[in-house]
Formats: C-alpha cells, structure tokens, sequence
DNA sequence: GACTAAACGAGACGGTACGTCGAGTCTTTGT
DNA sequence: ACAAAGACTCGACGTACCGTCTCGTTTAGTC
C-alpha cells in the first residue's frame, strides 16, 4: 500500500516527486544494481533532495518496494484466445519475456536482494506476485466454463505449476528461459490438469472422478 | 570444496579458524538474519581478530557465500527405495523439510539477499543448487534403467520439475510447505514424465508419437 | 545591509564544532601526546562524532596543525618600551615562558612530530613561525627610527639571531631555558647587530670597514 | 669441533644482519621518508625477516634512533686551521652541507619526526648533537690555548652561538642555508665571543671587562 | 492578489560498518 | 638451539552511506 493520502490540503504537489523518485529508483536500480542504489542517488537523478525522499519513504528498502511494485502492476496482458493452452503458452511467454531481459533480471534479483529482513518487504514480494497471478485467473475460469477443464480445477494451482519452472530456471538455475521453456511448462500443466492434480484444496484427497 | 588450498604450509594451523569462523558466520545469520550480520560480530563469536577474517576471505559476501555453500554440501541423502515414485517423494519431503524450518528459512533467504552484485554469488548459488541436484540424479537413472521410465528421460529436467513448485512456494508465494506440496508435487512429475514431456533436449523436437 | 550576505547559511552554525575539534585536540596533545592522539578519542572530546571531524579535515595531521596554528597565533604581546634592548628582552622572555612549560613542550614537540610528510605541514609550521617574527619586526623597526640600530638593519635578522639559540636548546640540547639564556640572547643579538653583522641582504657583500 | 670455529656462529652472523638492518633502515628513511618506513618494509630491504629485526631492536623508533646515531656517528672532520675563526668557518660549512643536502634534509626530519613520545628518543636525539658537539670542543680549546680567546671561554657556548642560526633555518624557516649563512654566523660567533658573552657560567656572574 | 502553512532545498550531523594498514606477539617448522 | 616464516591480535585509520535534524525558501491553495 504506496502512499494514500486522504484528500487534504496537498494535492497536486508531491505527485510530480512521487513519479520523478520512482522512475529514478528504477533507473539507478537497473543502472547500478541494487548494492549500489543509494538514497543520494537516486535523489539527485529525480531532481530532487535526499531529504525529500525520506520525508515520503521511511526507508530505503520501503522506497525500492514501492517503486517495483508501481512498476511491475501495469500492464499485465491477460490474453483471451479461446482456448486454455493458448492462454497460458500466451501467460508463459509474457513472463518469460519480462524476465529474461536485463531489465527484468535486475528486477527480478533486486526483488530477493532486499528481502529477507523486513517481513514487510517480503509481504511485499509476495503480494506482487499474488497480484499477477491473481489477474491471470480468469483465464483458467473461463476454461473451466468451457468445459476445458474440470469443474473444481484450482485456478491457482494451475497458474502456479505453470509458472513453476520458469521461475526456478530464473532464480535458481541460470539458464536462459525461452520459448521452449515455456512451451515445457504449458505442456506439463495441461498433462497434470489432464489428469485431475490440480484440484481446489478439499478435492486434495481424491475420492473419485 | 569452494576454496581448495594446495598443500602449503598452513594446513592444521588455519583450518581451525576457517571453521570456527564457518561456524560463527552459519550462527550469525541464524541469529540476527543477514542485514544484521557483520564481520565484527563474527569474528568475535569465531573468538578471532576481525583483520583474521579479511585475510582469508575477501568480502563479507565472499565470507557469507563460502560458509553457506560449506554447511550446504553436507549429508544429502540419495534415497533409494527401488521405485521411482518414493524415491521422488523422499526427495521432496527432504527439500521441504531442510527448508521449511527457521533455519532454512534464514539460509534460502540469505542465499539471495546477498545476490545480484558480483556475479561471482549468484554463480555460487547456482553451484549449490546444481550440486544438489546432480547429486540426486542416479535416483532418475536407476528407474531408467529398471525401465519404470522412458530411455530418453532427461534427469535434471525430471528433477527440476520435481523442486520447482516447491521453491516457487518459498521463494515468492509465502505458502507453508508440507508433505502435501511434495506428494502434489512428486504426481505432477510422475504424470509429466510418463507422459514423455520430460526427454532429453535432442528429444524435443518430437518425432514419434 | 540586506545585500552584504556573502557568506552563505553556515556561519554560525559549524563554528561552534570548529572550536571544539580545535580545543579538544589541544587538551589531547598535551594529554597524551603527539603518537597518542586520536581522532576519535579528540571527536569524543569535543562531544562530536568522528565522522564529522573527517567532514572538516582531511587528516589527523592536518587537523593538528590547523589546531596549533590557531592556537598559537593569538594574542602575542608586541612588546614596546622605548629602547630596543629591553623589548628584545621581553621577546625573548616571553619566548621562553610560552615555550618551557610543558604546555609549550607539547606543542613544540607536536610541530615537529608530525611533520617531515606532507610538505604542507612542514610550510604550515613555517608559516606559524614567521608569522611571529613578523609581528615582532616593529620593535625593530622603532629601533631604527629612534636612531638605536643602523638605518639597514635586517630586522628580520636580528628577530632570528635572537631567537636562535633559545630554539637551539629547546629542540636540540635539553638543557632548561630560562630567563639568563634569554638574556645572552639579547646580549648576543645586541652585539652582532652593533657590530653591523645584521643589515639588509644587499648590504651583504660588504664594501666598507 | 668447538675449538675449531673460533668466531663462533652469533658472532659473525648477528654482525652482518645488524649490518644490513641498519644500512635498509637508513635507505628506506631516504626513499619514503619517516612515515612510511614501515619495520617489513626494511627488514625485506635487508633480506631478512620481520622477527629477526624485532628480536634484535625493541621498537620502530628505538631501531630508527639506532640506526641514525650510526649513519652521523661517522666521520666528523675536526677542523684545525691554526686559527678560530677559520676552524668555526670551516665547521659551519660542513653542517651546512650535510644537512642542506636531501639525504640531511630527511634525515634531520626523521630526527624530528619521531621524535616526542618516549624521553629515550629525545634523549638519543640530544646524544646523537652533543656528541657532535665535544668533538669540535677542542677546535675552541686550542684557540683559547693561541691566545685568540679569553680563559673562561665557554667552548660549548661558543659552539652552540655558531650552529644556532643554521639549524633555526634548517627546522623552523625554509630559507636556503648556504656558505653566507655560515660565515654569517661564524661573524655573529666571533663578535660575541670577543665581547666576552660567551663565557662559563661561573664567569657568567661578574661584569668585569 | 496577498497570506499562510505545508513541502522542499541545502547541508551538517550522529551513527554503524566497512575494508585497510601497520605494529608487535606467538607458533610452527626446518636446520 | 636458533631463527625463518607466517598467522594472529590489536588498535587506529579513513570512507561510505544511512537516516535525522534545523533552518531558510518556495509554492500551492485559501481568503
């Protein structure tokens, strides 16, 4: 939760600043990396005072946060092509995409290099996170609508086994991710939603079919 | 087995010290996560001289990274039960359990929180990581070779479809890991790979079938 | 006045830690000594952090000197009795006091202790020195005037070949310094200069007598 | 076997790496300067360990101080003309030129610079003059026996009146000392010595002439 | 359009940790 | 038995960045 400031008296000012010290963030984050992202910094390149920044954000770690989160939940494409593999090969590559450039790299390793401390930074890893799944979950209703999938099919299930392995390929193993990666993934989530392993939680202890 | 010394002079004398301070850092970290952990108070808990330190390790995050990747490559268990399926499961429940405790917790995120700078790190993770696994490879070839999979299986990638829902729950959903994930997890592989999706790179551009 | 502002905003504000650093590192020369002097001991003195001396001055050296300059380039008391000989008097007596007490001892032995590196610190002693002759020259000067010593007298030469030999005992021999070796001074000084030994370099090479 | 090695092994060994200890010492205080003669420095120059040079010399200073009273303990040329005022003439000239060359110069800086801690340096210091000092002594004697200076001359007086000048333009002003700076004081010397100024101190009392 | 209060610019400061350097001491090993 | 080799302790150095504070200077909204 960035900065809500119920409508008081200062309005239309800080928003200028707002943008200009996120947009800075993100640049020196990419620039530089993380280690080396300093208030000062990221201050001067907005055009602005360091003091300013902690007038708005606590910290540093808060500051970075607020800023990835602002930059990662825009534009989130969720396709809608009729047919669930399609949606989730279109889901995968979207991802892999955003990731496998330099500027998601960085993102991506800024994200778990600020982390551990503050739970709150971790929550806020995490909500991001839940927050693009949970904008892709249509996808999987609306195959389940269809018929494609089975009627108590876990939506997040799904997205997650999906996700999985490009993940793990990003952050674990260094290999390059691509579109066969992702062809993979789709692959093996079909193949596991198929055979009825990525029901909702009551479903876990199979009776029948 | 990151740092190996040829046989000089100081075997028995420095390697005291190395794991004392080994030792203190794992200790550290535990303690007072990874922000908080410095050199000083390493040493200090090592019963060593700070400079001691910096002599034999160049960095903090060299100091960090060499002492992990030494309590990491301990006792991996390779099970071998005589069927895929518990051996996959008794692979997964082993992940889970290192890593679902406090301890782990503190150990997967300072794996990370010390990353992005020096590629050298994330280059000593990725080691750990593929160490682990190249470790528990045979377990996939025996059942090749028993004939309970395809010939053209690919290990590593019937491995990594194994761990990847579980890293992906500790690393970015903040879900708790238990055997429940790991049995998901060891049906999705087990499907995958009967259903011929995880072969060799030479087999992927699928002829047959 | 509203336009006479040059010196911007920090003027009555840094002052006050000027001083401080300035006394504190005082007090701990003549407490400790020149090789005892720390600048985090003198920070903690002057109730200031060390980083903040480091802010003002580049060096431990530096700040010393600064220290001493200032120090010691107060109030001198220009004598002016009316006869040459009883103000060379008194300059040499006073010469002697400053220096013979262990404050003076301190300070004498900190001008040279920390001195051969950094031609700056060498120029800066130097500077403190002829600073003091060239307060003192009007005694001589009114000499000249009132007809006492020739019209061509160096009075710079007199200065030095009075204080010579006190600084000759005071840094080389350790023998005490009191008023009767300030009174051969004068005795000494008096006679090379009626004798015509200390006129103006271009009377050097000299022609008559 | 004990017979047959009459300089047994201490002896001819310990000479040589005093030897070579002192000689580094001197070398390393000419190239670096006193503050950056490091012990490692030159017991490397002199091809001999860092132990070996603490077992033999307390400290850096004590070593240093050593090393110095050597190097100046050296040939001191007693003048003797056959007449004061060549002798002192040719004295001042010989100061002037070994200090107003580098080598002087630094060594002089070293004398001074690690200098005020411990008395014993100062003291050694003070040795190191007053030695130079009673070697010149029978310079004056011998006058005094021509006939050329009063009996109750003060050699050492008489000396330090001469050396006085010099070596306040050597430590405390940069001007240049060359041969009119010595014969200068040499003049001054001669003045005072025959307005009987520089007689001993018991003589110091009556004002008889 | 002037007034007032919040936000900003500027910069020093206290504080924590870093990584480095050199002085001396101690231990191990070779001769 | 001695000394070369080198690791170790200790203390200080100077640096970087963090986050705080104070004080003057805009500047935006209200009257």
């Amino acid at each position: 939760m960035p900065t809500a400031e119920p409508p008081a008296r200062p309005i239309g000012r800080g928003a200028k600043v707002r943008t200009a010290v996120h947009a800075a963030t993100v640049a020196e984050l990419l620039d530089k990396g993380y280690a080396a992202l300093t208030v000062e910094n990221v201050a001067q390149r907005a055009g602005v005072h360091k003091t300013t920044v902690y007038r708005r954000w606590v910290d540093r770690d808060r500051l970075l946060v607020d800023a990835l989160a602002e930059h990662m939940s825009a534009d989130i494409p969720v396709p809608d092509t009729g047919a669930i593999e399609t949606d989730l090969r279109a889901l995968a590559h979207s991802i892999v995409q955003t990731f496998s450039s330099p500027t998601g790299q960085a993102i991506l390793a800024a994200m778990f290099t600020g982390a551990a401390h503050l739970p709150e930074i971790a929550e806020a890893r995490r909500q991001v996170f839940d927050d693009r799944l949970a904008r892709a979950e249509p996808a999987v209703t609306r195959a389940i609508d269809r018929g494609e999938l089975a009627r108590d099919t876990d939506a997040a299930e799904v997205l997650k086994t999906l996700v999985a392995p490009i993940y793990l390929r990003l952050l674990l193993t260094a290999e390059p991710v691509d579109e066969t990666t992702a062809d993979n993934a789709v692959q093996v989530t079909m193949a596991a939603a198929r055979a009825g392993l990525l029901r909702t939680a009551s479903a876990d202890v199979p009776a029948s079919e």
